[in-house]
DNA sequence: ATATTGAATATTGTATACAATCTGCATTAT
DNA sequence: ATAATGCAGATTGTATACAATATTCAATAT
């Protein structure tokens, strides 16, 4: 006898739920940094008790998304300029190398779709949308690396940098040479060139982070 | 008017002490790999409900030490041969940069530190305490690195293998090799060459994980 | 004898209730 | 008027109670 039948078991906890939507406000900035999220009030929105929204919150405690302080409750994690800097260095010394295996087993259909993300995010008119387009285009040519641990330090990372970054739409400056080093990048994952799509991927980063600082400084003025 | 007084809001909850002590025991190797871990008897232990338990245990889940399945429990994380090198591989790129940046602002209490955890690990004649030492050892080397993130990553990668190392005592092979690089890495902190020391722990680690490859490998046999 | 079914038990997930602590405002004292 | 005090409400932390799901094992059917 054959059944298809999807796995029930996988179906999330109210918990699981609560962890992605609560993330998904964080790094897309609808909740800022400093912001309290008071357990009563998120409970209310989605209908449930406390009890799974401080778990979802331990874990976002975990990542480092939020911290809490006893009897006050939880914030956003507020991101400063040490630690920004400090994921950056890290970004730019793991994302190489986790490109690298990837292009060494990447399919054609990889390949196509991070095509496709990269022309959305060229062509994309509206700022609020680039970091989405960003990240999925990384995504996509990060995926057949076969490294679990480190794209999940990875995703941690730029998690991290997403929930400061994409309240602010900081990009703006540099999008015409995002632009450019995204397709230098695909270039040389289609020519197979993994050596040369971790360089260019180190030099994407620590470029980003020469613009974020620029407009940071400007900013501050 | 002064009063000494100790921050009383800092008393740790319920939960962050039963989230210590269950990372210790898993690190420890006391509970090993695959071993469930019910929540009411770990509440019963505590003295304290589940609820304490099971947010310690999300904290947990996210650090990847533990795993969980929705009515089925949590058990402690497997770790895959895969896995094990993808950490190594993380450890001998991120440890170096925090190690160079300790040494160019390390105090003399901590390199005195290090040296009396580096004599201990090397006289040590029990087997069971060389986890302990030699963590001790590394974690002090780094201290002065304020770079808090990766200390963090750092930290929790080792505390993933540990989980699985500690129980195995895998280092006797390697330890007079470890005792002399130990050494090596600490001389060059002495003669504030952090460019050195950062080569050496690289080498340090890429050598332990050559020692345990070799012991895995002989160990399947 | 083996496989299947179903009820009893165990375990996890969540809601509710209560305790501990914080916060803000009104009251009082100076 | 200003600062200190204390009470009331709000918020978090945890215990208890119950619901949802899994597991075990005896009873039954083949």
């Amino acid at each position: 006898m054959k059944i298809f039948a999807t796995n029930l078991a996988k179906t999330a906890s109210s918990s699981d739920i609560i962890y992605d939507a609560l993330r998904d406000s964080i790094i897309s900035g609808q909740i800022q940094a400093g912001e309290s999220m008071r357990q009563a009030h998120i409970a209310e929105l989605f209908n449930v008790s406390r009890i799974p929204v401080r778990e979802a919150l331990k874990r976002l405690e975990a990542q480092g998304l939020v911290q809490s302080l006893r009897y006050k409750g939880y914030v956003v994690s507020p991101l400063s300029h040490a630690e920004m800097e400090e994921i950056y260095e890290i970004r730019a010394n793991l994302e190489p190398i986790v490109i690298e295996k990837s292009v060494a087993n990447m399919s054609e259909e990889t390949l196509e779709e991070a095509k496709d993300y990269c022309d959305s995010f060229s062509s994309e008119t509206e700022a609020s949308k680039w970091g989405e387009w960003n990240r999925l285009f990384h995504e996509t040519l990060y995926r057949d690396a076969e490294r679990p641990y480190h794209l999940k330090l990875v995703g941690e990372a730029i998690d991290r940098v997403d929930s400061y970054l994409r309240a602010q739409l900081v990009l703006t400056n540099g999008m015409e040479v995002a632009i450019g080093e995204h397709h230098g990048i695909l270039e040389a994952c289609l020519q197979r060139d993994g050596v040369l799509a971790a360089k260019r991927t180190r030099e994407h980063i620590l470029g980003s982070y020469r613009v974020l600082i620029d407009y940071l400084g400007n900013q501050s003025r």
